[in-house]
RNA sequence: UCCUCAGUAGCUCAGUUGGCAGAGCGGGUGGCUGUUAACCACUAGGUCGGCGGUUCAAGUCCGUCCUGAGGAGCCA
């Protein structure tokens, strides 16, 4: 057997020329190929995150980032030298440990390693973050070390794996991806709060939606989608809110609101059953997350206009408690805020489409019915349990004059979207998108109380740092 | 901007009617040959968010400011 341990700590030439003959050969694996090496000795690169010992015994919980595993430290098999090693150890040292892999029905994973060599890479001194409960701030605070933890683990898997389901899903489907820009000279709204900077000499703003390039990019490709982070300066601290998330925004020429409906209910549907797939267990195991809301995400998503949501929301205000009802008063012309949202929501097993808003409450882009001018050809698709707004789209307005005009009336800059207009001066078409917001749908898929845990260093009103 | 709640050891929190500042975890020391957020014993660790006030006496009551959390508005 071989021991090796922090250069400088060993004691002859002889034991290095071993340890050096043993580099060679030794098979270095992560923990989640652990499987194909029972009964080897392979070695693993990462960092204990908690140790438990008794005079003669050493267990050591070790990540690698793949997964985890325990090592066992023998007293009796690697002797004094490598014990003393494994004893010092500390909470997140960084550690390379060579063992024997073993079958053992009493570890979690199924699998243990029998060390037979240890190495301390880097120590670790009084690390914050104990194994035990801590509080929102404090781990927000030390995010960067928060993200070794099992469960941020979890969640931002489940955000890689969204990610690349919805690129899959838009590139399967014929979409081109067209990056919007992040620095803009006006806004897309004029209805939300820019981040604004200087740029020699000029203002320029942060996006905070690359809509309005999807529409240009729409009539040169068809289809098309850009993803990216988009920034709101809106004073909101709530649990939905992040001052710079990220957004999915397709554009389809030749579309209309029912054609839009069809593809963001196609989309989610197809996400959502991805996520599922790969990530089930954990969701269901690390996060507690009960499943089956999730399994309900399925064609058709019930389709409600925004004349017969009043109604419904009307009879849930007249049977509401006390407090409740104060905040779901409504009548027709009014957005809807998010208790509203919530208890409507609550009334399905599945995502909701509420479409035909308002014009007035809408963004001055959105298409006007042919014959009811007062509603726009939008829709909103609303999550269950509580999570909100998660899609946000419609049809565009293709008309030259009625844009025109409506850009007057939201008093916005004209200069700034004569480009915009001229999509509409040159071949315009029917055409239609929306916009998914990521780090709600993770929360929601994840089932999380905040945003903040979706995204791997968050950006909220009162948080620039980490 | 408004409303509500909170701030006590490194972390999570308790602290009764205003009467000596506490526990668990984490750290340290010692013990334990199969631990699963290991356990057992001992030990160190405090500007009770800041300032002002009431009182013989304030972590506790009052005022004010700061910080954090949740919500409203706004939004994905």
């Amino acid at each position: 057997m071989i021991l090796w341990t922090t250069p400088g700590k060993t004691g002859s030439s002889s034991l290095a020329a071993a340890v050096a003959a043993r580099e060679v050969t030794m098979i270095t694996t992560r923990v989640s190929e652990i499987g194909q090496y029972v009964g080897e000795v392979v070695r693993l690169q990462g960092w204990l995150f908690n140790k438990r010992s008794s005079k003669k015994l050493q267990f050591l919980q070790f990540r690698d980032g793949s997964g985890t595993i325990q090592a066992v430290v023998s007293k009796a098999d690697v002797g004094n030298e490598l014990f003393a090693v494994a004893d010092a150890l500390t909470q997140e040292s960084a550690i390379r440990v060579d063992g024997k892999v073993v079958e053992d029905p009493r570890s979690p994973s199924g699998y243990e390693l029998q060390a037979t060599g240890l190495e301390l890479v880097g120590p670790s001194v009084d690390y914050p973050i104990s194994n035990k409960a801590h509080g929102d701030a404090f781990l927000m605070d030390h995010r960067h070390l928060w993200l070794r933890s099992r469960r941020q683990h979890t969640i931002l898997r489940v955000r890689h794996t969204l990610i690349k389901s919805i690129r899959d899903y838009f590139d399967n489907a014929g979409f081109v991806l067209v990056d919007s820009p992040l620095l803009t000279p006006a806004a897309c709204e004029g209805t939300t709060t820019l981040f604004g900077t200087e740029y020699f000499g000029r203002q320029a703003f942060l996006s905070q939606s690359g809509q309005l390039y999807q529409e240009a990019a729409c009539m040169a490709f068809g289809k098309s989608y850009c993803f990216g982070p988009t920034f709101r300066a809106e004073k909101s601290k709530t649990r939905r809110h992040l001052t710079e998330f990220w957004m999915v925004e397709p554009e389809v020429a030749y579309l209309d609101l029912e054609g839009d409906m069809d593809l963001a209910e196609d989309f989610l549907c197809s996400i959502i059953a991805r996520a599922l797939d790969v990530h089930a267990k954990e969701i269901e195991t690390v996060l507690e997350r009960d499943l089956t809301a999730l399994e309900n995400v399925r064609k058709p998503f019930p389709r409600i206009s925004y004349d017969n949501a009043v109604e419904q929301v009307k009879v849930l205000h007249a049977k509401a408690e006390p407090e409740l009802q104060e905040q779901l008063a409504i009548e027709w012309g009014m957005d809807f805020g998010s208790p509203h949202e919530t208890e409507l929501t609550k009334q399905y097993d599945r995502p909701i489409m509420v479409y035909n808003y308002p014009s007035a409450v809408k963004a001055f882009y959105m298409k006007k019915d042919v014959l009811r001018p007062e509603v726009a050809r939008c829709v909103d698709i609303l999550a269950p349990e509580g999570y909100g707004e998660i899609i946000g789209g419609g049809q565009r307005e293709d008309d030259l004059d009625t844009l025109e005009a409506a850009i007057r009336a939201h008093d916005l800059p004209e200069e700034a979207f004569k480009w915009f207009l001229d999509l509409r001066r040159y071949g315009s078409v029917p055409h239609a998108g929306f916009g998914l917001g990521l780090e709600r749908t993770v929360a929601w898929v994840c089932g999380l109380h905040h945003v903040r845990e979706t995204i791997p260093f968050a950006r909220t009103m009162d948080r620039l740092g980490p």
